[in-house]
DNA sequence: CCGGATCCGTTTCGATACTG
DNA sequence: CAGTATCGAAACGGATCCGG
C-alpha cells in the first residue's frame, strides 16, 4: 500500500527511516539537539539514558555521514566542538512530536506539560517554527 | 523543554517510545500490520527485510506484552494464529506517516505514490481513518 | 579539561537447523 | 505453520588512555 509493491527495486519508505534512525541512541541525540539545546559531546554524555563514550562517538559519526547533524568549531573557543541539526535533521521535528504525543497518551510516567501537548496537536506549524527558532540560539 | 526537567522522576516522553519501539524490527512489524495487511507469523517472515525466526518470535512477544499488538486464533482455522494492532498500536499511524513523509523527502530510492503523500500531508484525519478501516478487513 | 579512541568482558543479534 | 535451540558474529557498556 504505502510502498509501491510493483516496483521491486524501490524500498519501503519506513525502511529508510529505520536504517538511519532505528537504533536506541540516534533519535535520543536528535532529541537532545532539538528539544534540550545540547550541542557538545560532553552534554550528550550527561543525558539520563547514559550512552557510552564509544557508542556516542560512533552515532555522531553516522548521523553526520547521513547529513542529519553537522559538526563545527565554536568560533569563540577553538577547542570546543559544536554539533547542530541540518535541515534534514530539523525535519524530524514532526516525527519526534508524534513520539511525544503517543508517549503522553500511553505512558503514565511521562510528564509533558499539557499546554505543550495542546500546541503540538492543534498548532503544529507554530510549534515547529518555535523549535527551529530555539535551535538558532 | 519537552520533558519537565524539574521532576527528576519523570521520563522524557521520547524515551518511552524508544523503549517500546526503538529497535530495528518492532516498527517494521507494526508497518506490516498497518499498511500491508499482514497478520500471521509466516507473512511477517516474507517481508523483504528478512527478519530471523527467533527475532520475530521475540518481538511479537514483546509487542504483545506492551499492548501494541494482540494475538488471536483464526476462528475458521484453529491452528492459525492471527496478530492485529490494538488501539495503542493503531495510534502509531501518525508516527509512521511522518516516517514515510520524511523518507520521501530525503531518500531518492523510496517510491511512494505522490497522491498518497499528498493525502498524508493535507488530509491527515482522512488518511488515518482509511488505515483504520483497512485494518478491519 | 574536552573529545574522542582503544581494549575487553558481557549481552544481544542473526542465520540455520530443528521441533510440536 | 509457528515457533525453539544452538552457536558464531556483532554490538554494547565500562574503564581507561591519549592528543590538543
Amino acid at each position: 500500500m504505502v510502498c509501491d509493491e510493483k516496483k521491486r527495486r524501490s524500498k519501503c519508505p519506513v525502511t529508510f527511516a529505520l536504517d538511519q534512525l532505528g537504533d536506541k541512541w540516534s533519535l535520543l541525540i536528535v532529541r537532545d539537539l532539538m528539544f534540550h539545546g545540547k550541542r557538545t559531546y560532553g552534554e550528550f554524555l550527561e543525558s539520563d539514558e547514559g550512552i557510552a563514550t564509544n557508542v556516542l562517538a560512533d552515532r555522531l559519526k553516522r548521523l553526520e555521514a547521513e547529513g542529519i547533524i553537522e559538526k563545527t568549531r565554536d568560533p569563540e573557543n577553538r577547542r570546543r566542538v559544536l554539533y547542530s541539526l541540518t535541515d534534514k535533521g530539523f525535519d524530524l521535528t514532526p516525527l519526534l512530536m508524534e513520539m511525544v504525543l503517543w508517549s503522553a497518551k500511553y505512558d503514565a510516567d511521562t510528564a509533558t506539560p499539557k499546554a505543550m501537548l495542546d500546541r503540538m496537536e492543534n498548532d503544529r506549524a507554530a510549534f515547529i517554527q518555535e523549535v527551529r527558532e530555539g535551535m538558532k540560539i
